[in-house]
DNA sequence: TCTCATACATACTAGTCGGTATGTAGTGGA
DNA sequence: TCCACTACATACCGACTAGTATGTATGAGA
């Protein structure tokens, strides 16, 4: 049952949403221009604030529509799976495979953000902070799993683990963007990936 | 001796190195206005364009003259000193014990840049790459140095290693950033220490 | 003492920014 | 069929941006 009505509210908000995802994406928050995402998105002015109190309040969606599922669907297996080195190596092995060069490019969405916005931007801050500490404790929470079922060595802090991880791999990838070099990211990974060995029982 | 005359354009261009460093850490360089940056050091847009082509130009010179002597001066010990591992701990650990609220706030100057600019900018990539490559490639001869002398595990790669260690670093003080948090920072840097004694022979 | 390049200082401009005021067309319910 | 509300569209605004044009004071060298 397709919509032919004219007007169609909820497709123009997520057009918003997803012009000012890749906006955001390649020039920062503060960067992007709202009217350069309205052009994207084919959009005019009075639609983003018809929808949108303000700049702000579209980053907030961004984040909360956007940028949390983009984390929480790569990481799901880690958190959720039976076996979270294994896991862990699988998805970081699989972002080696898939990253394409806009990727490389313009790293990732969420450590972008966590960057540019955390220090100066309340809002911007209770949010990514939110999806980080979830991601953390999720991958904490695996890590105690591991010890109780024996495959994570026992002396591993869960705590200090998963926040080393977590940051580690947010610093490959922001480092192998400022040197746009694959090259670096795949070394950088299999360092990660020594690490999470040497995690194992 | 001190210069008495009117005109000191050594101590006009320092002051506006130095306002410019602390505004592009505190705003990135995109969002650092110009404005600011002339009334924190005193001076005014003549003597800016004066000294400066443009605000890149400015940006450069901050990146050659203050950022590159910043990571320098902290890992000089690392890279030159005679145990590259026990050097590295101390370095983490003297930057637990220094680090000011301030830091915790800003993050890391170099990786600030390197996140925001070197994807959108070629001359700042060039320059923030460089640096990170001799970074890099320091800690990556002070590897198989120890390997020579016998103090690093053989079967540590020193390129994987290298580009490990760097891209962690910068993603545990910019997820610490990010989250606000010194405890954060802590437990980011037990598990980078981790790592790091796990390198031993 | 005169000259002239250096080292600024001031006023201004064009362009872009986020945001708003206002008008209007679509659309579901009575 | 009419009303009322939603969902836009357009034109505009003040603030701020990097950058420039122009003028002037300083001070080293001839």
């Amino acid at each position: 049952m397709q919509n032919t009505s004219r007007r169609q509210p909820d497709l123009t908000r997520q057009r918003l949403l997803e012009s000012a995802f890749e906006e955001i994406h390649h020039s920062g928050f503060r960067s992007a221009s709202l009217d350069s995402i309205l052009e994207n998105a084919g959009v005019t002015k009075g639609a983003l604030y018809h929808h949108f109190r303000n700049k702000a309040d579209l980053g907030y969606a961004v984040v909360d529509e956007m940028v949390r599922p983009f984390v929480e669907t790569k990481w799901k297996a880690t958190v959720e799976g039976d076996n979270c080195i294994d896991a862990a190596i699988a998805t970081v092995h699989q972002a080696l495979k898939e990253r394409s060069e806009t990727a490389l490019n313009w790293g990732c969405p969420f450590n972008n953000l966590c960057q540019e916005m955390s220090p100066v931007d309340l809002g911007f801050r209770e949010r990514l902070t939110a999806i980080l500490g979830e991601w953390r404790a999720g991958i904490a929470q695996a890590i105690r799993q591991g010890q109780q079922r024996g495959y994570v060595r026992k002396d591993v802090n869960p705590e200090a683990a998963s926040t080393f991880i977590v940051s580690s791999i947010e610093g490959c990838i922001g480092m192998a963007k400022a040197a746009q070099s694959r090259e670096f990211l795949e070394a950088g990974f299999a360092g990660l990936i020594e690490y999470l060995e040497h995690m194992r029982a």
